[in-house]
DNA sequence: CCCTGATTCGC
DNA sequence: GCGAATCAGG
């Protein structure tokens, strides 16, 4: 496999959305991810970043010494945005860029049964679900059938409705739920009897 | 142990 | 240029 303008240009667009490199290389096929990491280096993106908060990342003592020098400024820009039409892969969810916005139609409590003890807005941490709330924002709303064992399992919404839908996000470990919700999910119990701030 | 990106260096 | 091996961390 090499790479070619279709690949590079998929590599680009997911490692901008801030993909991990195993997942472009899951995506892409053909390739592991060192081989995307490699290649994200050599085209010069290395840097996720975008803003000037000159981040000091230090702990680092390498065996040599590293100049992270970039000798080459060149310019990379790209000022012609003339993108081919994506392909239209089965099977492949397309991030529709500003899309969803917040559905109210959650007030719909559909006269359901007694909804399972969710989790959620309780008794819980305040800051635990300010995260969830925000990073729900973000959650993929896989289906029940695109649950991996990577992904995260929490749902959201109700069972009964069209609004609902699993978080998705990538988990961190051997949990069933991304970082957010482990977050809520886990709370020490300690924390649930007694909480006081 | 799972994962992440970063770097090196033979090809 | 490429990417496996390795490194360094979470």
């Amino acid at each position: 496999m090499s790479w070619s303008d279709e690949r590079v240009e998929l590599l680009k667009k997911m490692w901008g959305e801030g993909q991990s490199a195993s997942q472009i290389a899951k995506e892409l096929g053909g390739v592991t991810r060192n081989a995307v990491i490699g290649k994200v280096h050599r085209l010069g993106l290395s840097n996720r970043n975008g803003s000037g908060g000159a981040a000091a990342e230090s702990t680092k003592a390498k065996p040599a010494a590293k100049p992270a020098a970039k000798p080459k400024p060149k310019a990379a820009a790209k000022p012609a945005a003339a993108p081919k039409a994506e392909a239209p892969k089965p099977a492949e969810e397309d991030k529709p860029a500003a899309a969803a916005p917040v559905s109210r139609a959650k007030q719909i409590i559909p006269a359901g049964q007694p909804l399972p003890p969710q989790p959620s807005a309780n008794e819980i941490d305040p800051e635990a679900l300010a995260k969830v709330s925000e990073i729900e924002k973000k959650a993929k709303k896989l289906s029940l059938m695109e649950l991996t064992e990577r992904t995260c399992k929490w749902p959201v919404g109700d069972p009964a409705t069209e609004d609902f839908w699993f978080c998705g996000l990538p988990v961190q470990s051997g949990k069933p739920y991304c970082e957010a919700h482990v977050g809520v999910a886990f709370q020490p119990m300690s924390n649930r009897r007694d909480r006081k701030r």
